[in-house]
DNA sequence: CAGATAACTTAGCATAAGGAAA
DNA sequence: TTTCCTTATGCTAAGTTATCTG
């Protein structure tokens, strides 16, 4: 039972909070020079920079073993970024990067890191404790009478820009955050956050209709980064309870609205049509809503409404299916989408006419875009936008797959084993990827040689059974017999701890390629896991870590077993 | 209504931590 | 205890959406 203070009380619309109070960010440790023994070197001979200049060497020189430094448009960034920082003396001497040689600088900060790998037990612990006592002070707030933890409390070092997939701004230069960059938010009657020793914020304001404790400017994308509450706090907790509620309640107008985009699929609006192929896409295929981008600004990707005529090609009919469409582009984060899908025949044929007479770069729904499509969402259901889709689709996908999937008599892996093919099916939809974990194949092996060494077992086990057996037959005496029980008992036990490696190995194999914590964290309604795993009695831990059962916290407490999305 | 912006969620990867094996 | 491997956590980029501005 919650005990509700007088100031968590309901608040007027927009009001997130009553009180805030905090420590400001962490600002992480300055620039300490390089020693005087470890150079850097221009045309082969060691120069001294500048502190502003060896800084921003440094980036570079702790990344010389990355692929990305070999890419022109980094190294072009990162040149132009770092003779901004230098003294005019040292813009006159360094005018080339193929004559700076950072191989020093790199090799002093491997060692450095090798040496902090190879600390004493005990200088670990005092680091450890040195760093929990920074999370003690700053890494928490107070909100309405809470003390809740901050989900990231530090600045954000300056370093080199990296961006996902060919991002034109990759290399250029991070700059460090200043107290003078930052704004502070917090309660007027709160104590106000110091700025560090001789320094001033940018502004310190009261704003109760946001969340956000503190924020500044990043200067490779002129965005705002914030400082927000972890997602175990009631105020992130309650929203991700509200996210999913809205999905429930497209669960419950789905149908009405699949019935109206198929019947805008004939629509004498070319508008509506388009509107309407893409909102099937949207819902059959969890594309995300597709925002236009800046050109030149970011890695060049596509969703939904942005995509263009060269991401499709229809084929007629392909691999024994009819109207296919073949899907091919860069998404989010730049992870390829590549899926061959037979849809309906007015969606095909709709798709013909939106690619008539169009050029490969032009957009295929030229007369659409998220806030055309959100708006009419909005209009179908309170609440309605683009993203809910993926919400409601993954964790219905969740709750069905769960449903034909779980068998009761299955042992707990056995049961885990379907959690974790249903949360595929959903990781799938999504689209959610990783790259193969480069310890992939050999950890992969060492499972091996466990079933090998299992399988082993249980043929030695089987043997010395019937060994068991025989010896009965001859002697019929109660010790004999009780020697049977027993090596049946050992029979079992292996062959039962093999069935669990096997399903492991299937598993991760299965798994190579795809990453489900994506979809746990943002997807899937908790309430469903909750449930499945109260119904066929599986410890919640098994599915969540500490960390998401803090996350999940809300829903812990509210689902019980007969919970239904 | 287009375009910009603020605020917030979603994303994969790198690294740290922790637990098992040697 | 040390080493090895897996899992958890931290980090911050990259999306979406509502709202503001002219």
């Amino acid at each position: 039972a919650h005990r509700t203070s007088s100031q968590e009380e309901k608040k007027e619309d927009g009001v997130k909070w009553t009180q805030l109070e905090h420590r400001g960010p962490y600002f992480v440790p300055l620039y300490e020079p390089l020693p005087d023994d470890v150079q850097f070197y221009y045309d082969g001979k060691p120069l001294k920079l500048s502190l502003a200049a060896e800084e921003v060497a440094t980036f570079y020189a702790k990344m010389l073993d990355h692929e990305y430094t070999t890419k022109e448009i980094f190294q072009n960034n990162f040149f132009n970024d770092w003779r901004k920082e230098m003294t005019s003396k040292e813009q006159k001497i360094i005018t080339d990067l193929d004559k700076c040689d950072f191989r020093e600088i790199h090799k002093y900060f491997v060692d450095k890191s090798e040496a902090r790998k190879a600390l004493s037990k005990e200088e670990k612990q005092k680091l450890k404790e040195e760093a929990d006592k920074i999370q003690e002070e700053y890494g928490y707030c107070m909100l309405d009478g809470h003390r809740e933890k901050i989900g990231n409390f530090k600045t954000e070092p300056p370093g080199l820009f990296r961006g996902r997939g060919d991002h034109p701004k990759m290399g250029m230069l991070k700059k460090r955050i200043m107290p003078e960059d930052v704004i502070i938010n917090c309660s007027k009657d709160s104590k106000i956050p110091e700025p560090p020793e001789g320094h001033k914020w940018k502004e310190v304001r009261f704003d109760n209709t946001v969340t956000w404790l503190a924020s500044w400017t990043e200067n490779i994308q002129n965005t705002l980064k914030y400082i927000m509450l972890n997602p175990s706090s009631k105020l992130k907790g309650e929203k991700d309870w509200q996210k999913y509620e809205v999905a429930r309640r497209l669960k419950d107008v789905v149908h009405k609205i699949r019935a109206q985009y198929r019947a805008d699929w004939m629509s004498k609006e070319m508008k509506k049509r388009q509107r309407a192929v893409a909102l099937y896409f949207i819902d059959k295929l969890a594309l995300r809503a597709g925002n236009e981008k800046e050109e030149g600004e970011t890695a060049d990707t596509v969703g939904c409404c942005s995509l263009r005529v060269e991401h499709i090609k229809l084929h007629p009919k392909l691999d024994g299916q009819e109207h296919v469409v073949e899907f091919d582009f860069l998404g989010k984060d730049s992870i390829r989408y590549y899926n061959k899908v037979s849809v309906e025949k007015p969606v095909f044929k709709n798709l013909q006419l939106f690619m008539k007479n169009k050029d490969p770069a032009d957009d295929l729904f030229d007369r659409l875009n998220t806030s055309i499509l959100n708006r009419h969402l909005q209009n179908l259901m309170d609440g309605l936008s683009a993203k809910v889709f993926r919400t409601y689709n993954a964790s219905i996908t969740l709750q069905e797959q769960l449903k034909a999937l779980t068998n009761s008599e299955d042992s707990v892996a056995g049961k885990l084993l379907s959690y974790n093919r249903a949360n595929r099916a959903v990781a799938i939809l999504c689209n959610h990827q990783r790259s193969t974990p480069k310890t992939f194949e050999k950890s992969m092996q060492n499972l091996q040689t466990k079933i090998d060494a299992k399988k082993q077992q249980v043929e030695e086990a089987q043997q010395e059974l019937k060994k068991a057996e025989d010896e009965f037959e001859d002697t019929k005496d109660a010790k004999a017999e009780a020697n049977v029980e027993k090596k049946k008992k050992l029979l079992k036990r292996l062959e039962e701890q093999l069935a669990k490696l096997n399903v492991q190995a299937m598993d991760k194999e299965e798994n190579k390629q795809i990453a489900l914590g994506t979809s746990k964290l943002n997807y899937l309604d908790p309430r469903i896991t909750i449930a499945w795993c109260k119904k066929f009695g599986v410890p919640i831990e098994k599915i969540y870590n500490k960390t998401q059962r803090e996350k999940f916290a809300w829903a812990i407490d509210m689902a019980d077993e007969d919970f239904e999305f």
